[in-house]
DNA sequence: GTCTATACAACGATAGAC
DNA sequence: GTCTATCGTTGTATAGAC
């Protein structure tokens, strides 16, 4: 599988994310008719991560934020309850994507090596498809209070936790040698992070993320 | 050298780094002694560090700084224009502090190999001294306006251009193999950001910088 | 459901006494 | 040099008309 094929199947899998935004927080947003509502949470979650991942959350206020959608100041709090509310069902939405998609053991490979792959090169199709997302949850976990923070460190540590994993299977089966799989899975992440942390740079230099994958990968694989 | 040797050196090289932030600053300070302005400068910094890191700068405000530090709102002022020239001190001093030593053409070895990794430890050593600072212009450099903001990016590539030009003599010489040394040094930065962005998990598990460094040294040299 | 107008708190920054 | 008190602005959030 190839980016291309990635991102269609994600974009019809996933018809609306926003929808599941809108389904999972109708206890606080007031605005009931679907039709209405999800066009205009797209636009006011696209809009924060626009702005907050030019200069952080807390630097984006509502002002702007009404400017920029077009929606009134008062008509956004019928979408949000609190400014710190809408930061946390951002970080909660891209965790939730995480554990679906990188976690999705029917389309995991069994082989324990290509099951390591697939994880990466899934995480990095996922992070190209949620750039926005992915770079806004890494810069603003830390502003959680100690319950959501914890939840940070525990999504930071599960894929890390999956790659560990099928380094130990594998070497177990005696298909690769790892001394130490959890060692070597926490340099495996920030290679994947750099992706979603530094799109400006890959940009500038034309790599795709397929070639950035294989970049990886021929890395990764030289060590094992 | 090991890590406990460089910070010796260092901490005896740069007796005071805030010595230099005040007489760099002399025009913009309005206390004039420096037996006076130099500690509280030190207690100004390193509490804005520490707040920061937690909340974000944009999260800590100055009456906050002034509980922590002990120094009235008022006498802040005395050492600082503005909040946002407090900004960009520390992350001008971080990216001076990368260019003085890891730039320093004296210490680095003459064989390119061993210079790569003299790159790469120093780095580490260095990041791991100055680690709130480190993790603080990483975090805090998108807040930056247009001319700070193009100093940021080129701070990002000035180490990796070093490693590049390493990796290309090397290749040149015969003593390596590498067809993208661009593309290889690209992946050697953020295996040496993870040791400041993520202390929390290597501190957690118990592992020193200089384990850190012969592990990512192992998994360079392996693909080599 | 969406708007404008406004309440109220928090913040950066300054003035002026000591 | 350092303090307390305060100004003026900006920001989150709500009220109430439409």
């Amino acid at each position: 599988m190839n980016f291309q094929d990635f991102k269609i199947q994600f974009e019809t899998d996933t018809p609306q994310i926003y929808r599941t935004v809108f389904e999972e927080n109708s206890d606080l947003i007031k605005v009931k008719k679907a039709k209405v509502a999800v066009p205009n949470l797209e636009k006011i979650f696209t809009t924060t991560l626009k702005i907050s991942n030019r200069s952080g959350f807390k630097g984006m206020n509502l002002r702007d934020l009404s400017a920029e959608t077009g929606i009134s100041l008062g008509a956004i709090y019928s979408y949000i309850e609190s400014k710190d509310r809408l930061l946390s069902m951002i970080i909660q939405q891209v965790m939730a994507s995480i554990r679906v998609v990188i976690g999705d053991r029917d389309k995991q490979p069994d082989n324990p090596v290509d099951r390591l792959f697939w994880i990466m090169c899934t995480h990095l199709y996922l992070s190209e498809v949620m750039q926005e997302w992915f770079f806004f949850a890494f810069m603003e976990a830390r502003s959680f209070k100690t319950e959501g923070r914890n939840d940070a460190i525990e999504s930071e540590l599960f894929t890390e936790k999956l790659l560990a994993d099928c380094l130990k299977e594998a070497a177990c089966a005696g298909q690769i040698e790892c001394v130490d799989p959890e060692a070597f899975a926490a340099m495996i992440k920030p290679l994947l992070q750099d992706w979603y942390l530094k799109p400006w740079k890959y940009k500038r230099r034309g790599v795709t993320v397929d070639e950035y994958f294989t970049r990886v990968e021929k890395f990764i694989r030289a060590s094992l």
